[in-house]
DNA sequence: ATCTAATGGTCGGAAAGCGCACCATTTGAC
DNA sequence: GTCAAATGGTGCGCTTTCCGACCATTAGAT
């Protein structure tokens, strides 16, 4: 007696949690502070605000907190206007040292887990960026994608990353769907934890700069097919390289 | 001292997760039921499998399938080739009963969380259908989509929703995104809540019918924007009728 | 009839996480 | 100089969850 097949419940019957409160807790912070939510030298929120976003124990944000201070990412001051701080200068997320990175779970680098990554990254931020295009958006909403942009052109090569990673989930932010941002976080995480392991990229930020602000204006003259072309485009360049070197 | 804001810490401190593993174990076990991964009838794995593949606590599932059975959704015999079995006839879903209904945590149904959910829906639906279209597909999966579609043609109004989900399911299968399919199966879940708080859906079961056969065809044949486009369609009934009904 | 294997059912101790109360430190306001 | 307020730091008891071992039941194989 078989199942009708190809469909059976294995599909949905997947861990129902990544881990702990305590790492998914640091994963989720540390998603904060590289996807650059929250800058070098910014605040975070109390620790009991933490818990409380979280819904997680104040406990166990302590821990993270302890271990991603450890790690050099954060920084704690007590006090009457003290807080939980962003380091000045953050980690630097090398590969080749062997030092145990006990905050990056070893992902799995096979062909597989690459062209699901890049599949799933190119339905979201393009079917983001197409929906924030046919949306009306309020002057204020034009202004923060503009000023993402601007900063992101001038960036340094240091913080491109961050600001690059700040422009995309500003774009997914205006498709509307409160849903879609963390999901677009999540596999951009995925997408930096892959990009982390091939030397020297970086050459085309020019290059990047004019998708980006191809995809802006398509957004901001409200022309949906244009911006996912324009996106798409953008993506592909990413999805060039880590096959070429990754697989 | 503002922040550069719009796009601020708070759109990723979110809570870590969605309530205690228990209630979690529940759901994920419900959404396999619900959505037709394991139909009446059918048997669950064990629960030292199932303990496994959630990564959970064999206590937790005995627990979450405690819950299930007093609800009417599982049927548990012990001893050999026993095991935990999908009842035969699903409970029915009514909104009017003031049965306390501890399975499904109150959704809100504000327009806000409608038009989230509607949104993210079409992201992911399009997406999967264009990619899956642009994908070389085996003999097998071409296979399994017809088949999964002749049921869905085939279904009587009681089981409708259960094979129409599995169509769907299907659809985002075959994007060749592993990453994709629980979500695709998260935002199907939460449509079908929305569906059970309007009455008498199910007219246009026929037209439904013609609009799967168009996208299933879309994608053997591999014509991805013909495959979008006409998950595009279909998709918009379903939202005009919600929009209509709840907002 | 008996044995065997696979299943659900039960129990007890260990660990993790939670919630609360309280302590210690810092800084601006007065 | 003192105080008040906001913050991080610490300790304790409770609940949930986990883990492993063992028991009870069933259906087929022998």
């Amino acid at each position: 007696m078989e199942e009708p097949a190809g469909l059976n419940g294995e599909l949905l019957l997947r861990p129902v949690r990544g881990g702990n409160s305590f790492e998914e807790t640091v994963q989720r912070l540390l998603q904060t502070v590289r996807l650059g939510l929250v800058g070098p030298g910014e605040r975070l929120p109390a620790e009991r605000e933490l818990a409380g976003m979280l819904a997680v124990s104040r406990d166990t944000v302590r821990e993270a907190i302890a271990s991603l201070s450890d790690a050099g990412y954060l920084v704690s001051r007590r006090g009457r206007y003290g807080g939980t701080f962003v380091s000045e200068v953050l980690p630097t997320h090398l590969p080749g040292t062997d030092q145990e990175d006990a905050l990056a779970p070893t992902r799995n680098l096979s062909p597989e887990v690459i062209e699901d990554t890049l599949t799933l990254r190119e339905i979201l931020e393009v079917g983001g960026a197409r929906h924030a295009a046919g949306r009306a958006l309020t002057p204020s909403e034009r202004e923060l994608l503009w000023l993402s942009l601007v900063e992101a052109n001038e960036a340094t090569d240091e913080e491109y990353r961050r600001l690059d990673s700040r422009f995309h989930l500003m774009v997914g932010e205006l498709a509307g769907s409160a849903s879609l941002t963390p999901l677009i976080a999540d596999v951009r995480m995925r997408v930096n934890e892959l990009l982390d392991n091939i030397p020297s990229l970086g050459p085309n930020i020019a290059h990047s700069n004019t998708q980006h602000e191809q995809i802006a204006i398509a957004i901001l003259t409200g022309r949906p097919d244009a911006a996912a072309q324009a996106m798409t485009e953008h993506l592909a360049g990413t999805a060039l390289l880590l096959r070429g070197f990754l697989e």
